[in-house]
DNA sequence: CGCAGTAACTAACATATGTTAGGTATGGTG
DNA sequence: CACCATACCTAACATATGTTAGTTACTGCG
């Protein structure tokens, strides 16, 4: 069986994160995967429900979302090809948030009890998921911060350079372009903010010479800039990972 | 040596994430704690900083803050007597954000190599620690809604319903009163707002007689109005713990 | 007991962002 | 190619929350 680029990336991240052995990384290929292609706005988990699978992005977008008793949606993440969505919620009882496609996407999903025996059986592939978890609780905790206490012109350019970072980081964009796959209305839901403030802030951006935009497509151009009105830091997004203090053993 | 009744606390709540065996308790008793008094606004840990130990929490209360550029101060998450600090920075590479003493608080540190090593010889511990991780995740995403998409008296009343609730499955308060060790400049920190606001707010949600406030004695009356007016639902704080489909072994 | 520092509280005024209500472009589909 | 749905864009107006600037009430300490 051919393995998908996807899970030979996941791997490769993994590796940057605990120090795994053959038997590791024979153990995550030998998971129970089955293949399976979304569309767009497809739910892959809602809230309230128990979590069956944890499923690993091989292509497109996906999102995390809660709604509010009002019916006001907050975007609570954006995923991309090559991370696995929700660890979040499997090893928890109930989804306490949706996790939605963004884009037309494909996935592997891994049913839950393998995944947990995957991890009990194996502690160092344990630990490099949990290190992915807690990754993704440190950009939870600088979309507070976004949300709390940015205007909005820092709000969207901070969430720019993030996406800029992280695609980049991924092998899935260069030079400060790519596709960001979100309407107006989506941003303004990861934000906090509204659809016609986003488009005003948007303008903004350009006016201002930080960024063009045509359709989907981003293109920083004064990077210095942006990242100064987005007050960004990247030291959250642990680019290059874990644990230092342990070296994974040459190979 | 004698246990102190925290981690008798921790114990038991991780018993209820993972199924540990006497070995595994044992394990975690042996921990090399060194036990320190900290002043309230004593740092544990500051931004940037290498994480060198974790804390467990004894006595007292203690929060979570990033500031940005501006010098505007964003509250992420506030812990109490029986939580452990900083597994969110402990198996990074550095501090994305800084840990404070809300009051004067008793910790037992653990260096986080011994903490490293517990994991990967306990697995089942690892994973009792890692689902406690993914329940301040959801935390941090409640947040992000509670910051992102309502208004100011549902923020504050939605915080004050997590308080409560948290601190009585703690068993630290019990009847829907509790005291709440925050000053409005904290409370504004923690929702994103301003004190000047709090302050509207809180009298606001005493006139609507749902809370009464004496310092910082919070009493709620009306828990039912209050958990309304706070789009509250306690979903994501995960009470009852983590992984339902493999029981505790009987003692 | 008085002082100093911190926290609570208030009022008048300012503003960033939201709301409403549309018009215009775009892209997919029969 | 025409239609429909969706996304983008804009203007005028509304408002929740912020800002400034101060007064008052505690609390701990010398």
């Amino acid at each position: 069986m051919d393995i998908h680029p996807a899970i030979g990336r996941v791997i490769r991240r993994f590796e940057t994160r605990a120090p795994l052995t053959d038997l590791d990384l024979a153990a995550i290929r030998a998971l129970p995967f089955t293949y399976r292609t979304l569309d767009a706005a497809a739910y892959l988990i809602r809230e309230g429900e128990p979590p069956e699978n944890c499923a690993l992005l091989l292509s497109g977008f996906a999102y995390r979302h809660k709604v509010t008793g009002e019916g006001e949606r907050q975007i609570l993440s954006v995923h991309m090809t090559g991370e696995f969505l929700d660890m979040q919620n499997s090893f928890l009882d109930v989804a306490d948030h949706n996790v939605q496609a963004l884009t037309r996407m494909e996935v592997a999903l891994v049913p839950v009890p393998a995944l947990r025996r995957l991890v009990e059986t194996h502690p160092l592939v344990g630990r490099a998921m949990w290190i992915d978890t807690l990754i993704d609780s440190a950009i939870f905790r600088e979309w507070i911060v976004n949300v709390g206490r940015r205007d909005a012109l820092s709000r969207l350019a901070h969430l720019l350079c993030e996406f800029a970072l992280r695609l980049e980081a991924a092998g899935l964009a260069a030079d400060r372009r790519y596709e960001l796959p979100m309407t107006q209305e989506q941003l303004a839901d990861a934000t906090g903010l509204t659809a016609v403030h986003i488009n005003r802030v948007l303008k903004e951006l350009g006016r201002l010479g930080l960024i063009t935009r045509d359709k989907r497509a981003v293109e920083i151009i004064d990077w210095d800039r942006l990242r100064s009105v987005g007050d960004f830091s990247a030291r959250y997004l642990h680019i290059d990972g874990g644990t230092p203090t342990v070296l994974a053993p040459a190979r």
